[in-house]
DNA sequence: CCAAAAGTGTTGAAGTTACACCCATGC
DNA sequence: GCATGGGTGTAACTTCAACACTTTTGG
């Protein structure tokens, strides 16, 4: 009897297992994986993690992700991979779609590690995707799980990724260049206190571009999400810059309404 | 031996039976759904199929949408399943994103019908979201398969629908809102020639508010993207009206570099 | 006193809003 | 001739883009 036959056989039975096997097991053809921007006030940065090497061959970085369980919403499922795999928490997460292409597991590098990891590494495996933005200081990275290590990697120094990560993450910043037109979203990215010189350096990466000094700072002082502190820089050699709060209450406003800035 | 026993060891084979089985199968677990909207040049509409009735209850209308194959990318997984339901095809479809709440299935009407039609009507059901515009003239949907009947149904008729299928149309309209603010999109909703009251009213039903009629004229021409066929109404009880056709080529142009309206 | 970044105003052009009347047609 | 929707212009206002110099600090 060979084994597409036994298999055949076995299969029949399979509404049966689905129906009684314990749900809070792995589903071995749904993963999450996410994308977390962050910021050092000089360059955008992306949250990857480093994973064991398999018989001595060095894997390339990842986005934190991994199989969902059963019995788990999407949302949660990628909140708890996050925690699992870097140690970040208390992330609110945007996602960004599903990632099916039947390639999108096929690198033979890829192979060699769902070979070491998964029960079933041949399976075709459809990912969600999910975005953030942190502030890089409130969130240090601890790697767990199969992740040997957690690490903030500037956006354009990522070149190759595993599996089609590299497409998520282009698909993630490509959201997340056009939500900062309409959605003040950026000041997640900064501390709580930072200078217009920061925001609007924060603005300039994400949007890649130059923006005119004086009219991004009259601009973001109308739209009235900014607050002064009355509070300046120390220790710095040239002239101190005043520290700015987000207005939340304004900055929710405009979050809900969006900008409205089409013209119609 | 229980039942649960009993399938926990065929769990163990699950490994084997992934590798061997038939590709070709249906993955239990994951969906497709897509939002087609129209317009009859006076409201918005969805295309909508309406369900065989299970023991003589009648289903409520749904998104038309099914299991997709082990082997089938997810964006052609949608247009095959719109074909096979609706007949509708070479209609270019854009993610919503992943629907995956645990109780999206939960319905008691849905569980009956689930279990008239699924080999495995209590697994967890992930589905994948598409959207698209279309010109209704151009596409006359044909039920089939699982499909009784296939249907423009006016938007603000639609009050219940299958599974989470109202949260996946609120989502997939959203987006619609949104993209039209960016891109000049509306235009695949519309005859090959139309005038600018349709094209006016459109906007208005998209948006859900009146727009300025000399504003929203004077706008339209400035970007370029309405060309006049020099060809009247005719029969009309009231000065006929010019019909326009789109500018493909600034259509397009326009297209790719979004509308840039944010000001920065 | 030098280097470095902070901070500040104006002007011309473009775009936005609001608003009311005449026109061409079928009946 | 009347009902119906088509089609047009202007003025006040707001927003945008482009541009250069003075200020404050540390060393």
């Amino acid at each position: 009897m060979s084994i597409l036959h036994f298999a055949n056989i076995l299969n029949s039975f399979l509404p049966l297992i689905m129906q009684s096997k314990n749900r809070h097991e792995l589903n071995p053809r749904l993963s999450t994986d996410c994308v977390i921007f962050g910021f050092d006030l000089n360059q955008l940065k992306v949250l990857l993690i480093e994973r064991e090497s398999v018989n001595g061959v060095e894997q390339c970085m990842a986005l934190p992700g991994d199989l969902i369980f059963e019995e788990e919403n999407l949302d949660m499922a990628a909140s708890r991979v996050l925690l699992e795999l870097t140690g970040l928490q208390e992330i609110y997460l945007e996602q960004v779609g599903a990632f099916g292409d039947l390639d999108r597991l096929n690198k033979p590098q890829d192979q060699l590690w769902l070979k070491a990891v998964r029960q079933n590494p041949d399976e075709r495996v459809i990912t969600v995707a999910y975005y953030s933005l942190v502030n890089m200081n409130n969130y240090t990275p601890q790697p767990s799980s199969f992740a040997k290590s957690a690490s903030w990697v500037p956006l354009d120094e990522v070149k190759e990724l595993a599996f089609d990560h590299l497409t998520i993450l282009n698909a993630a910043f490509a959201k997340l260049q056009e939500k900062i037109r309409i959605q003040p979203i950026g000041f997640n990215l900064l501390p709580e206190k930072f200078t217009l010189t920061q925001l609007h350096k924060l603005y300039e990466v994400i949007l890649g571009r130059e923006l005119d000094k004086r009219n991004f700072r009259r601009k973001m002082l109308k739209l009235d999400i900014v607050e002064s502190l009355r509070e300046r820089q120390e220790g710095v050699p040239h002239k101190p810059s005043q520290y700015f709060k987000f207005n939340e209450e304004k900055y929710n406003d405009l979050f809900q309404n969006g900008f409205d800035n089409f013209g119609f």
